[in-house]
DNA sequence: TGAACATGTAGGTAAGTACCTACGTATTTG
DNA sequence: CAAATACGTAGGTACTTACCTACATGTTCA
């Protein structure tokens, strides 16, 4: 098995999202970030750096203290491939129409 | 540790990503799943299973076959989740006035 | 300079994941 | 009815994750 640190995986965990919120707003050290969270400060750090492996963000070594700046470019990438199902769920595609269409065409498929 | 099996996690493994991709153009079952991957088919199984507990997908039994059919609506909340930082990887945003803006800003916050 | 502070990392644990083979159970079909 | 088919699940393995408590290193400040 391959580890995998991608940006789905990133984002897969809650504190991590929580984390990509927080620095939405502003550059937070990593003391400012644990202390938002229960979890002890290493495991902070932990994830931390998972995320800025997958290039979501980056740090800044300011003297004894490590600015985290959130990078959004590559949440492109899970933007893009849940955006494709969009029409899936709008009020469109729920219509009793379409719900009939559909079923017709998966009985014409088999 | 807490068991999560939520959309986030579900959609963190590339080939429950495919899956999912499949059953957008059509309800499959089982072992037509299975033959798109190299894996065995009870690891597919318990691929499927996941999805479905995310509620992701439905199941269908027909006869001895279950064919599966996608249920994009959770995908909104990874949509709704990921939308939010649309703005940070748009062409204005990544502009130099406002890189040196959002420098300031950082600035001032300290 | 020495204490306090900010942080990384080593090392360990419990649990989850992704995968497999083997087998059991319906259901269809020759 | 017996063989074939479609599928779920049990049980095992190797690896990863998320978490912790030390501990080490570099930086600031009294």
């Amino acid at each position: 098995m391959e580890k995998r640190r991608d940006v789905f995986m990133a984002i897969a965990d809650p504190t991590r999202r929580e984390i990509i919120n927080m620095l939405a707003h502003k550059s937070l050290n990593l003391n400012a970030i644990a202390d938002h969270f229960d979890t002890s400060r290493p495991t902070i750090s932990q994830h931390v750096k998972f995320l800025q492996d997958c290039g979501l963000i980056t740090i800044n070594k300011q003297g004894r203290e490590r600015y985290c700046e959130a990078k959004f470019d590559n949440l492109k990438e899970v933007s893009q491939w849940v955006e494709q199902f969009k029409q899936f769920w709008t009020e469109r595609f729920n219509s009793l129409d379409n719900y009939l269409e559909k079923i017709q065409k998966n009985k014409s498929d088999k």
